[in-house]
DNA sequence: GTAGAGTGGATGCAATTGCATCTACTGCGC
DNA sequence: GCGCAGTAGATGCAATTGCATCCACTCTAC
């Protein structure tokens, strides 16, 4: 049961919107002293690997919530595993593929660059909208990653 | 006359939620067959030379619109001249400044792969979110970057 | 006006990226 | 069970990136 799908105009509108002030708000966050000890893209994969219950995460399931591209990660995971702060092993269902989990010093750099990270973003967005509406934004951007990634 | 501000967990969980929607949707527009033409970084070079009313755009002002750092735009800014898809000149009011435009053909090559893109965004997006909804995640986003340019 | 700090953009260089490709493994059709 | 298309991840290599630095120009203080 679907309704018409709205203008092309303002859907184009609202994503361009949505896409600016990622990248305004990117620039921001991006300069915290916090991120001298380990670049964004590189926190990003250490907080991704917080979000999985088992701890262990496969390389693909991984990739499929970066920009970057597989090579690219293969490659960053090298250097995260030489820094000491993830592990590889090879998944048990899948003889191919690879799990990957954070360490004990990976898991505490994610926290002591996390917290100084929400402090930043409390800085930065919480001046801007009130309780209710970081609430509707959350609830809409939440909508649009589910729906998305079911698509196709 | 401000009120207080919103909880820091509501804080981040908004920017997470909104940062992954970018993330998941960019993914997917990223894929248009349109962008084997040029990449979506230079695309979005070229989309934001459109947004300029007199045409010129100065290279540091380009610079604090894009995530890329400015020798990287320096770069890509010779490489699209190399293209023929903008030009290069050297600011009146500032020597040191230089000033860039979309040739014709920069221009023509913005239209086709820009209504190739809002297509491909409608055919991602618009099934997604109601009219209503778009509008408010406009304002809400919109609302992000104007606060936030400003801050500082 | 001149010195010195600051800004705008370009360039050398090492690190990172993506594309194409490769190898290893899976799983389906027969 | 065998062959073959498909998938997971790694690697060679050229292109792109960012950092540090540089040069040219501006602006302020004196």
């Amino acid at each position: 049961m679907l309704t018409d799908p709205p203008p092309v105009r303002l859907t184009s509108e609202a994503w361009e919107s949505l896409f600016r002030a990622q990248v305004t708000v990117m620039r921001r966050l991006r300069q915290d002293p916090a991120f001298r000890q380990l670049a964004i893209g590189e926190y990003d994969v250490l907080f991704n690997l917080t979000r999985c219950p088992s701890g262990w995460t496969r390389l693909n399931e991984l990739n499929g919530h970066l920009l970057i591209s597989q090579p690219s990660l293969s490659r960053m995971i090298d250097r995260l595993e030489a820094k000491g702060l993830v592990a590889r092993r090879a998944a048990e269902a899948d003889q191919r593929g690879v799990e990957v989990a954070l360490t004990d010093e990976g898991r505490d750099l994610q926290h002591s660059i996390g917290s100084a990270h929400v402090q930043r973003i409390q800085e930065v967005l919480g001046p801007v909208l009130s309780s209710e509406e970081l609430e509707q934004l959350r609830l809409l951007t939440g909508k649009i990653t589910q729906a998305v990634e079911q698509q196709h």
